[in-house]
DNA sequence: CACTTGACCTGTCCGC
DNA sequence: TGCGGACAGGTCAAGT
């Protein structure tokens, strides 16, 4: 679930309330959440501080100044809580909050001090936290074939237009979740985006006239934009750093609206798979091209 | 090369 | 109530 919105928002929380602090021990219950040598941690992480927090597309990066980097992945239901009180930090009970931590799916703690941690939790474990030295976190293999920020100054619409070309033969919603083509997208953002433009997911590159690229290239900005002011989506797992869900999903579109209306022509709204993932689509809105036609 | 499928895991929900 | 199966925000590797 934690798209570019979500591990943005808990770049901002973290930055707020880890940053100056010093890790003065580790603890993990799974390797693979954690596969870091012992060395390595003795070395560059334990006593050492956080000195800030980046991201760059779903991953998250703890810089710390023993000039190794905390990278980390969420991938579908990791989150990063920080606990620094007794009481757990901010929310609402009644929202079905993180009560107590640790729980079941905490993967690795990092302790600044007795009452100061930071809370790696993981349901599927499928995310991780890997330790590497700052200097060589861009040329990771993740990082070496990421796509362009999708907020940032670089990626202009004549960038993304080049993009698509080199997968002419591709449905656009594949194109938007192939993460070498655009960064921080997934497929909430890919759904509303698709929605907002008027664009059936299952259209080709190729299909898709110049303006219809133009409008989902904004469209992708004004999604993220506005997800990122609702603090990201929350379905199920997704917390921000001090624990709270996402408001997004209250005002989103299509992502999980299957069987209510489109806001913008009251047709139903359906659920299909494409690209092997559920997609949400009005059929109204968002026609799909007929071969041979057009 | 492009696209699909299965794998990695756990939990939840739905139908029987 | 219990059980089996499908499904869930993301990426890889392997197969077609």
């Amino acid at each position: 679930m934690p798209e570019l919105p979500e591990v943005e928002t808990v770049k901002r929380g973290l930055t707020k309330l880890i940053v100056g602090k010093k890790i003065i021990d580790v603890t993990f219950d799974w390797p693979k959440s954690f596969p870091n040598t012992e060395a390595d941690v003795k070395g560059f992480l334990l006593n050492s501080s956080v000195n800030n927090i980046a991201r760059r597309g779903k991953v998250l990066l703890i810089k710390l100044d023993s000039l190794y980097t905390l990278v980390i992945h969420l991938k579908m239901t990791g989150q990063l809580v920080y606990v620094g009180d007794e009481r757990f930090g901010a929310g609402h009970p009644s929202d079905n909050m993180i009560t107590k931590l640790p729980d079941k799916s905490t993967r690795v703690i990092f302790t600044f001090s007795e009452k100061d941690r930071l809370f790696f939790n993981d349901q599927r474990k499928f995310g991780w936290v890997r330790l590497i030295p700052t200097s060589q976190v861009k040329s990771i293999d993740l990082f070496k074939k990421l796509g362009p920020e999708p907020l940032s100054k670089i990626f202009t619409f004549e960038r993304f237009s080049e993009r698509l070309e080199h997968r002419k033969n591709s449905s656009i919603k594949s194109v938007l979740l192939d993460q070498t083509v655009i960064a921080g997208i997934g497929n909430i953002y890919a759904d509303e985006s698709l929605w907002l433009a008027k664009i059936h997911p299952e259209s080709k590159v190729s299909e898709l006239t110049n303006a219809k690229r133009k409008l989902l290239y904004l469209a992708i900005r004004e999604i993220l934009n506005s997800a990122i002011k609702a603090k990201g989506s929350t379905d199920r797992n997704y917390r921000d750093a001090e624990g709270r869900r996402g408001s997004y999903l209250k005002t989103a579109k299509v992502f999980r609206r299957e069987g209510l209306n489109c806001p913008r022509c009251s047709h139903s709204i359906s659920k299909i798979k494409v690209a092997g993932r559920g997609t949400h689509i009005c059929n109204f809105c968002q026609r799909k091209p007929k071969k041979g036609m057009k």
